[in-house]
DNA sequence: CTGAAAGCGCTTACAG
DNA sequence: CTGAAAGCGCTTACAG
């Protein structure tokens, strides 16, 4: 009973546009041309309103201005490794980037309770969405998605636009400097099937560079399993490895996660990194840094990334801008996780 | 020209309710019955709704569903540290139960851009936010949103729901626990400055515990600076640790990350973990675990956390359910951290 | 430069 | 059990 007043009460509280215009003494539209920063309006009428709206403590609603556009400024961005920290740094950046042209982003854990959650992204009418998985979205999701005019990117290159890392320099360099430390006995832990892993070009490359030196043994280890996590994975085929390849001197992993859980499975085998074994990770996570031992790894610039796929979608829902295909240089930084093979 | 021409294309292809009505020969009310699964329409004409809604692959828009209710079925989670992965971890939890009971939760990272965050969370009327920070809201914020009705959570016991820690049992017996193995002399690290310390309890109990015990030297070092990160908080304390109290045998510290950061500080000065110094975090990130040593900390239940506070808000929102306040009780967790102090 | 009016896509009493 | 009607809070042509 109680509640009930307060509520009815608090629901009074809430002003609205006509609230505004009546005290300011001019029209609900004009209310309107002075919030979404029209120049038609006076200067001191413009300033008059202004005011009414801070004294009454005017808020605008979301859902109304929504339905009117038909614009949610919302952009979603779709995960699906939720522990892996790579995400949301640069999930961060894009959201930083976007709440400055007015729009809100929300990270969609596509792990569990899927159907529910793309149900979400299309009745609330995102403007954009952004893929962050490897994974199929059920059929017909992106099509529907698409005839809503929700503007895509990273799915493939038809849908929308698309922002890429291209890990070849990075993988050539990291691959040479392990030859030139004394490595011969090099392995690659695949948290992706054999045609994931030349998907973004580091599979690939690591083939090329490898074979264009002498070294000794390498080999490729794949385990594609969406549900373990890559520590899980990393742990898994680290194991493999020391079964079948025990004198390995130095590792890469998929990412900085794999190569974590690669290292503990290592630690726990008696191994040391990198004393006894170098290991390379992949994404610049932000704890690699100052892991002990700081992880050796391959970065983009995530910042840069961010900023660019909010400016595009939002670029692309405004002002109708063509899509884009951007690819980015991925850098090796090296760090204490690989060492010098010791000479015997 | 094309391009608006395939705009109002799709436009037109965007099905209402109004098609789904006039389809399925009903009126758009009873078609709003179904949708909301309302009990008082003839099972037979429900199905052919439902049908027709299939056929014409219809998507409620939640905009105008917001507008007419006044409710958003949107849930906020504000958080600050973003690089620290505990939030996501139990936000994770909280989005997993809210999706469940039909309403979308969404991060807002509130260490970039406040107001215009702030904005967002009352313009696009959220019917909850969930506190995860330790600083300050600016004047006048929280009122706003309790006017407009926001279920508040975390902020503190007058303004809503509370879901504390209880680290008190945990505190006592990891300290035990290293005066049990032999350590004497031992140190906290504290991201908070004297009164956080004690905020939650354990640094209250700490000092109790150590007290209790015949410690040769216990010390606290505190370092609150909202923006460093935990991290760099760990590295920073551990340096002024090492000045200070060279011989110190093992150290606690307020989170994870910052265990992490110090970890790394310790080894730099040539100290190891855990056979020079013992290490204690606290939330149990889920990268503790694997981590190489495997870290020592504190854990509490996230999932049951995260589930507790949904369902919390959304009785809170929906049936008026009074506020509650419910503490969890925290357990350590002995991992690869901590060892025993070798005879000298 | 400004106001009156129509309408965005829903839900919810209210009759029947 | 169902339909007609009012209205949620905005924006946007359109007159003037």
């Amino acid at each position: 009973m109680r509640a009930n007043i307060l509520k009815q009460i608090s629901e009074d509280m809430m002003v609205t546009r006509r609230e505004v215009a009546r005290m300011a003494g001019v029209s609900e539209g004009t209310v309107s041309n002075v919030i979404n920063g029209k120049t038609c309006v006076k200067p001191e009428k413009r300033d008059h309103v202004m005011n009414v709206i801070r004294q009454l403590k005017y808020i605008p609603n979301q859902a109304a201005r929504n339905l009117v556009t038909s614009r949610s400024s919302h952009i979603g961005i779709a995960i699906y490794e939720t522990t892996n920290p790579y995400h949301m740094e640069v999930a961060r950046m894009v959201e930083e980037a976007a709440i400055k042209r007015g729009y809100m982003v929300s990270l969609f854990m596509l792990d569990n309770n899927m159907p529910d959650k793309l149900k979400v992204i299309s009745e609330r009418r995102l403007d954009g969405l952004v893929n962050f998985m490897t994974n199929l979205y059920p059929e017909g999701f992106i099509a529907d998605l698409k005839e809503q005019g929700t503007v895509l990117v990273n799915f493939d290159d038809d849908a929308g636009s698309m922002f890429t890392q291209n890990y070849m320099n990075a993988t050539k360099e990291l691959v040479e400097t392990l030859y030139n430390i004394g490595h011969r006995k090099i392995a690659y832990l695949s948290n992706f099937d054999e045609s994931g892993f030349s998907a973004d070009g580091r599979g690939r490359q690591f083939i090329k560079s490898t074979g264009e030196l002498p070294f000794e043994r390498v080999e490729i280890y794949y385990n594609h399993d969406f549900d373990a996590g890559s520590d899980r994975i990393g742990q898994t085929l680290a194991k493999k490895l020391l079964e079948d390849f025990g004198d390995v001197e130095a590792v890469f992993c998929t990412n900085d996660l794999a190569a974590i859980g690669c290292l503990r499975t290592l630690s726990d085998a008696g191994k040391r990194v990198p004393r006894d074994i170098s290991l390379i990770g992949c994404d610049d996570i932000n704890i690699s840094r100052i892991l002990t031992p700081s992880l050796t790894t391959i970065a983009i610039d995530k910042r840069r990334q961010g900023e660019d796929i909010a400016n595009n979608i939002i670029d692309m829902i405004e002002k109708n801008a063509p899509k884009v295909h951007i690819e980015y240089l991925a850098k090796a930084v090296i760090r204490e996780s690989i060492a010098p093979r010791p000479k015997n």
